[in-house]
Parts: C-alpha cells; structure tokens; sequence
DNA sequence: CAATCAAATAACCAGGTGGTTACTTAGCCG
DNA sequence: CGGCTAAGTAACCACCTGGTTATTTGATTG
C-alpha cells in the first residue's frame, strides 16, 4: 500500500526532461534504439534540476514525508546522481533551504527601502513580504518543515546570519527616521516588528486550510488575499502611529499624518 | 539505517505504563511468571494511552514523520489495538486534531470575556491566545502538518464548524461594544482581527528555530518570550485605538456598525 | 589517441512502513 | 456455568525507505 501522501494538484511540470528541446531536435531520437543514457552530460542542468525537483517534493511531503526516490524521478535522473551532488538527503534539504532563503533576502535588497519615505517604504516592506509568501508557498511550507526539526539542519549553514543582517539594519534606520519624524512611535524592536510584518502574512497563508475550514469561508479566494494584504498593512501602519499623547513632537515636520 | 526523525529531548514520560499504580499494588507483579497479558483490561485507558502517545508523536514528527509502530511503543500497546480502535492511521490522526481543537476553543470559552471591558477583554483574549500556543507546543506542531496536506483530515469532520461560531461571535460583539464606546476602531472583521491576534503568536513560536537561527538572537529565553506576548498586545490594541481623526462618534449607542 | 576522471546507470541492500491474519483470553450476561 | 464478544497478542506481509556497489560511458586533456 504507497504511503499517504499530501495532495498534488496539476500533474507537476517541475519534472524536466533531461534534454532540452533544441538539442534533442538536431537526432533522430524517437524511432532509433532505447537511448539508454543521455546523449550530453550537463552537470548544471542535472544539479539545477535535483534542487527544484527536491524543493517541490520536500514542500509538499515534508521532510520526512519526502522521497529521495521520488525527488531522482521528478528530476529525471538517477537517485545515484543525487548522492553525487549532494551527499545525502539532509544535506540536499539544506542546500535547498539556503537557495530559498538567498532568494527573499535578494528580493528584499532590491526594493531599495532607504530612499523612500518612512510610511510608503513600511508599507511597501509589508506588502512585499504579504506578495512574496503568496507567490512562492514552497518557502512557507520549507520553512515550517524545517521548524518541526529544530532548524538542525539551518544551523549547520554557515552565513545564514550575514544573509539576514541587512534586514534588521534597513529596518532599524527605516524606524528612526520614522520616529524623527514623528510619524511613527519611538522604540520599536525591528526584529519584534519584523517577525510580526511575517507573521501576519505566514499564518494565514500557512494555515489557510485549517483557518478556511473552521471558519467556514474561503480565504483563498482572490477578494479574501487582496483583503489580508490590505490588512496587514492596516495593522502594522495602525500599531506605528505614535500614541495620542505625543512623547516628543519634533518641532518641524512633525504632522502626525495618519495617512491611509 | 533508522531514519532521521525531529530530536526528542526528554525520554517522553507519555509512555504511561498500562496498568496504574494502584491496580497493581494489591497483587503480586514482581516476582512470578512473565505476565504476558496485562492482568486487567481497560478499553477506556487504552485508547486514552494511544491518543496521547499519538498527539506526542504526530506533533514530534508531523503526519508523513510519524510511526504507528512508534505510536504502539509510545503508548505500551499492541500495534493491532490502536487498528482496532482508530481505524488506521489517518483516522487516528483526525481523532487527536479533534481533540486539540475542542481544547483549545473550551479554554477560550471559559474566559468570559462578554463580561469584560472591552479593552481589558482583548487584552486577555490576545495573551490567552499567546500562552496557549506557549504552553501547548504540540498544538502548533499539529496545525502545521494538518495544512501540509491541505487540511484534508479536518474537512472530513462533522462538528468542527460548529465548535469555533461561538468564538466569532463573541469577537465580533466584543469589536462592537469597543467601537460604541470609542475605544476601538469600526468596521474591523472579527475574523481577519482572530487571525491577526492568532498568527502573531503563532508564527512565532512555529518559526522560533528558524528565526532564532537567522536572527542570532535567542528567542526562546523567558525574557525573550514575555517580551513578544506584550509585543503582540501593544500591536492588537495599537491597531485597534480609533483613527485620530474621530470618524463619526456616536451621541448614544447608535453606532453605524458596518459589521463585516 | 590513450589516459583519466567525472557523469551517469542498474541492481541491490537491510531495515522500516502501514496494515493484516490467525489466534488467545478476560469478563460479562443469560 | 457456558457461551459469546471484545480486548489483547505475535508473527507476518508486500512494499517502500535512504543509501551503496559495481559498472559503463562521455568528454576533456597531455
């Protein structure tokens, strides 16, 4: 009896074939004998081709639901290949897993938040991580699989935390030059705020079946993401106007503009 | 080779011996023959046994992770027992899902907070949802492996729905009576607002590994985690203070709720 | 053009998987 | 007390698991 598996939706097209179309063109490849072994040897594309098969296996089954097996044959190539490249299978999770997180972390570089004004950056900070979780919920998900074993497998990367520091330093200056302005409340964590932008995002989307279900209402339409994003945006802006008292106004600019 | 499966700190105490301290004392355990069969049948107690060795284990390994045979070990039992009580696996995993939900919502129930000032009434509601996540890890675990396979459990279960309307129906009284008063926003959902309060905490906690990892920062220390559960507070009820501009403040109670 | 080494393959391994078959035994009820 | 059912056990099954052994083959290079 195959084991239970999570649910797979469209019949996956991250299985590649092995050779291109264009290279495959130029022979007589179908009517000829059984082309055992392919013809050009890539290794780029082979090791290209293990890693995205492995991050939609492990995504959708899990870690410990996932198959190296099943990950050879999305890729399209000998289980021995993999080992090859990758040593074993934790070690191919890794490798994954700082593929993902190298990703984000370029995709935030370049919103280039340190030009924009304090509120419109924020909020585009926000809504940029809302969208990217939303595009991409093999991150969501390799995440949480990671978490179920402690990060053990994260914790053996070696510039994990160099990738991430930039983020907190962007995020740090964006809520001073907030605060000096007055637009938004003094001595806010960026890491606390950090993890609450995520959060309001990776919850719902993480847990939309469950959430859908006991609520009995489709938070996955297209209305019901819009409307998350717009909220998270409401939320966060919302907790960063300064408190009604003022602390300390700075004398100039100083408008408490709660735009939005 | 075993597989690889998440860390287990402590030698799990879940493994409750089958037979209770007292049962046992009034005869003579020790020194006669291998008592091969236990002495006393206790359908009741056994199923308690598996469900509990089953929550420990679905939420240490996730669904695809975990082991029936280790479930049996874990709870003392023939493997053939927990077939006949459960079913088969997924079965078992739905009933302890069940379980953990109707926990939680009854915790949440038994706060009262229709009798609260809204402000207070929040306030316990959002650190209730915090130390609840905080002291029922397996909670967190559970959720995030059941929405790995797309809640496809839950969906099948009757009484679900039921079990959380009453929790949307307090929130959105409790949203009404602060916006009558003025000390809340209108117009919030109380669902989207459930959520908000939810993964605040949740992803916190789920994601605490990763986080603390890429963060270099220990997020699991006391100070750390009394720290976020005022975070989560100050953004609950900083989003929820009325816009500065007063939107149109009700002379009595007619408040234009546009609930929804 | 032979040597070399990485890329690639097929077949295999021990042990674990969810689930079952065949059986024994305790306790209740007429 | 006899009989029946549910509680409980041990051994087994086919299949899948992560990982390996032994081998072939393509491409580069001296």
């Amino acid at each position: 009896m195959p084991p239970l598996r999570p649910p797979v939706e469209p019949p996956n097209a991250t299985r590649l074939p092995h050779r291109s179309a264009e290279e495959a063109a130029g022979e007589q490849t179908g009517a000829g004998g059984p082309p055992r072994t392919a013809a050009t040897r890539d290794p780029e594309r082979t090791r290209r081709a293990i890693l995205d098969a492995a991050a939609a296996e492990f995504s959708a089954n899990g870690f410990g639901g996932a198959s190296v097996n099943a990950v050879a044959e999305r890729a399209g190539i000998n289980k021995r290949m993999l080992y090859h490249y990758f040593g074993n299978k934790e070690d191919l999770f890794l490798v994954v897993l700082e593929e993902a997180y190298a990703d984000i972390r370029n995709a935030e570089r370049a919103l280039s938040l340190g030009n924009l004004e304090p509120v419109e950056a924020m909020r585009r900070l926000v809504l940029f991580t809302w969208r990217y979780y939303l595009e991409k919920p093999s991150f969501v998900s390799l995440l949480n699989t990671e978490n179920l074993y402690k990060a053990a497998h994260l914790r053996r990367s070696q510039n994990i935390r160099a990738l991430h520091s930039p983020l907190v330093d962007t995020l740090e200056e964006l809520l001073r030059r907030g605060a000096g302005q007055g637009t938004f409340r003094s001595g806010v964590d960026p890491v606390q705020l950090y993890i609450s932008i995520a959060g309001l995002g990776f919850f719902y989307l993480s847990n939309v079946h469950t959430l859908s279900t006991i609520f009995g209402r489709d938070l996955q339409s297209k209305q019901a993401l819009a409307e998350r994003g717009e909220q998270i945006v409401e939320v966060i802006l919302g907790y960063l106007r300064p408190p009604a008292a003022p602390q300390q106004a700075a004398p100039d600019t100083a408008v408490p503009d709660t735009k939005d």
